[in-house]
DNA sequence: GGCCAGGCGCGGA
DNA sequence: TCCGCGCATGGC
């Protein structure tokens, strides 16, 4: 049991090993969020939730449990999952990367968020998408803007995308979201990798990475690892059999993702 | 001040 | 199919 439903508005976390809040929220994963007085505020769609640290207690306090558990993927035992990353250089950052789980995010903020991400910072594309939610979204009752459906998203220019320092991305955003709106995300669900990844790519603005970061962190597709300029770093650095866990190892997505942890924010050179 | 960022679209070979 | 180039813009 890695985690309890109290009831519609509270999770209670059992196994603290495995869930590491900081990590997760600083894994790249996920750029809405903010340190409060009490732990984090945490922003997915036009869901919040509170994660109240407390005397080595942890309380999510949020506007819907269910939705929480699913996003936190609380079914996944990732002891189990890491005791198969056999990859000795990786020790370290396995070890750094404990409490790393992948999250189910809103497929919407996902696609345009990491569109956003392409070529830029992760400080400036963050600044960006929260800039972009205040002025689009709808204030929930937390206080902090949901992202902007699909409606509100379609009310946004190509001018207002560059005025928040979308750059040359800002046409692809447009023509993005008339894309999305004629897919489905439940029966995006039910296709093959492959297949997924065919519609993904057909998306403007989406290459390979982006639409593996969507595979992943939309889909939960664990066997799929977006290679950015961090990880083709590290991975040259790896014999092929332990690349050969990185990329393409049934969990190659949970691997690669302690991997840029430890390298991106704990500011690794070397494995 | 130059390099870089969770890369992608496009045109030419 | 593959390669090289241009691209907005701020962080560092």
């Amino acid at each position: 049991m890695i985690a309890t439903m109290i009831n519609n508005h509270t999770l209670r976390v059992d196994d603290l090993t495995q869930f590491d809040p900081y990590a997760i929220l600083h894994s790249g994963q996920v750029f809405r969020y903010w340190q409060t007085k009490q732990g984090w505020l945490v922003m997915s769609g036009s869901h919040w939730a509170k994660i109240i640290i407390d005397n080595r207690q942890i309380i999510i306090s949020c506007d819907d449990a269910n939705y929480f558990y699913h996003y936190f993927d609380f079914d996944t035992d990732y002891k189990t999952i890491k005791a198969t990353l056999n990859a000795p250089k990786l020790q370290n950052a396995l070890i750094s990367g404990g409490g790393i789980r992948i999250l189910n995010a809103d497929f919407v903020e996902v696609v345009l968020s990491f569109i956003i991400s392409a070529n830029n910072n992760i400080k400036r594309f963050t600044k960006t998408i929260n800039e972009i939610c205040q002025r689009y979204g709808t204030q929930t009752d937390c206080g902090y803007w949901s992202f902007p459906n699909l409606e509100q998203c379609s009310q946004i220019k190509e001018t207002d995308f560059k005025r928040f320092g979308c750059g040359y991305r800002a046409p692809y955003l447009v023509k993005a979201i008339q894309q999305l709106k004629q897919l489905e995300f439940k029966q995006l669900q039910k296709l093959s990798n492959q297949e997924l990844q065919r519609i993904l790519l057909s998306i403007s603005g989406v290459g390979p990475k982006v639409a593996a970061c969507i595979m992943l962190f939309a889909f939960h597709r664990l066997d799929t690892a977006p290679v950015d300029t961090w990880i083709k770093k590290a991975i040259a650095q790896l014999s092929v059999a332990e690349q050969k866990v990185i990329l393409q190892g049934s969990y190659a997505g949970i691997a690669q993702q302690y991997i840029f942890y430890y390298l991106q924010h704990l500011h690794k050179e070397v494995l």
